[in-house]
DNA sequence: CCTATTTAACTGGTAATACCAGTTGACAGT
DNA sequence: ACTGTCAACTGGTATTACCAGTTAAATAGG
């Protein structure tokens, strides 16, 4: 009894996973507000009855929100949600960023087309209450400068670059800034901030960033531009023979 | 019996979960070559064995690692390194961001900013070879668009441009460049290509795409880059009147 | 001997269950 | 009112089982 071979061509049947299915609905309810950034995930239980699937289905489900940085999981507490966050995401494919050849180089080059071009957007974005912003993480970076506390400085020097970018108001800029930023520190001591150690390296960061500000204060942007794009060969420099 | 408080500061004990630890190990293993692109993967009973966990521990960092795109798993064959793809990853998280407003047109503008300065590293880094791969894209472009075809013409375009983006040399620029255009694509028809429907459109785009080519030819790359900046404003008209 | 079919031993997908280890909050003893 | 205890959660992990595909070896047919 063998079945004759035709040639009727089968659309294949969807065979989608359970997983995927759970991923669509939360990703929409997210969407769509149902659920708000910190708001509190039902159990895995819950949401298994709820779905009628079982809880591993749930899990695996829950560990991809996890990773791609939508929810955070506590153990014994609950699942929450939050702001979208890269971190986690970032963490497990850096390795094998990196494993490039001068990856590291090639990022401080991408940084510079990113905040060049929000340089570029800033003429027509900023506004007082920026460059306000930029004033504070420029006296952070001053008063980390006087007491020589590198970690503060660092954290301000990123402050000052991140207010930039949030002035020229442009979310993706911001965004992939955030990722660059991120990877970067992956690279150089596997995810810490990058400090630096000696005191007229940070004096030199300190000076830049100044006269970056005072350019944008002035409204000079053509200029304000010019001095990020040497401000960050500079980085390069540095970050080169370190 | 009360505990007496202390100023002691212990270090919270890490509790970092077994999937974590597997996908190290094994982020680690593809890092060093251990295992390579097309490999096949052990089967998750193998793994758990290796491990000394639980297959469902296994499984869920296959999962993570199927998401993330590093790796194919196939129902009832096994699983299969191959190289990143974002894909996944981004089909999950793309109708998050597109709940932006405007978020698509954002997209393009930031698509200038990659693609100028892709033109910009052109000169110094474009060969003969690339010239050629990018005359066979455009020459891809006018037979679509003779045989009146917009499928297969929508892909010779988004070839050409990402020739480019190759010739640039910017292996950071390139995959950037590959995450915005699967980002549009899920912005426009839910992951399709983008299609001009309109034939007097594409033989624009084709115009556009020859003088740039011919720019390129001959050298002249500042010219070039204002051919790719007022183009793409066009195709940004061309998608806001859509 | 070769080919085609069958079949058995895989694979991942899902479910059900159980237990452990944290967290939390109510409740009772002080 | 405070404190310590405990019970009822939570997620983390392991175990087991079964289903549904895939694959390759074994076998029957030529």
């Amino acid at each position: 009894m063998t079945t004759p071979k035709t040639d009727i061509n089968f659309k294949p049947v969807a065979t989608r996973k359970i997983y995927q299915y759970i991923l669509e609905q939360f990703v929409e309810m997210v969407r769509t507000g149902v659920i708000k950034p910190g708001d509190k995930i039902p159990s895995e239980r819950e949401l298994a009855q709820s779905f009628h699937v079982s809880r591993p289905s749930v899990r695996e489900a829950l560990r991809v929100l996890e990773v791609i940085g939508i929810i955070e999981i506590q153990s014994g507490g609950g699942a929450y949600l939050k702001e979208m966050e890269l971190g986690p995401f970032i963490s497990i494919v850096a390795p094998l960023l990196f494993s490039r050849e001068n990856f590291d180089l090639e990022l401080l080059e991408f940084r510079e087309t990113i905040e060049v071009r929000a340089m570029e957007l800033l003429g027509a974005h900023m506004t007082g209450e920026d460059l306000k912003r930029l004033g504070i993480s420029l006296e952070a970076m001053h008063k980390a400068l006087e007491a020589n506390d590198p970690e503060s400085g660092a954290l301000a020097d990123i402050a000052f670059h991140r207010t930039i970018l949030e002035a020229s108001k442009s979310y993706i800029l911001l965004k992939v800034m955030d990722v660059v930023v991120s990877l970067f520190e992956h690279a150089v001591r596997g995810g810490r901030s990058i400090v630096l150690e000696k005191h007229e390296d940070a004096r030199q960061l300190y000076e830049d960033h100044r006269n970056i500000y005072l350019a944008l204060e002035h409204h000079d942007y053509s200029k304000a531009r010019e001095l990020v794009v040497s401000h960050l060969q500079m980085v390069r420099q540095l970050y080169a023979k370190r």
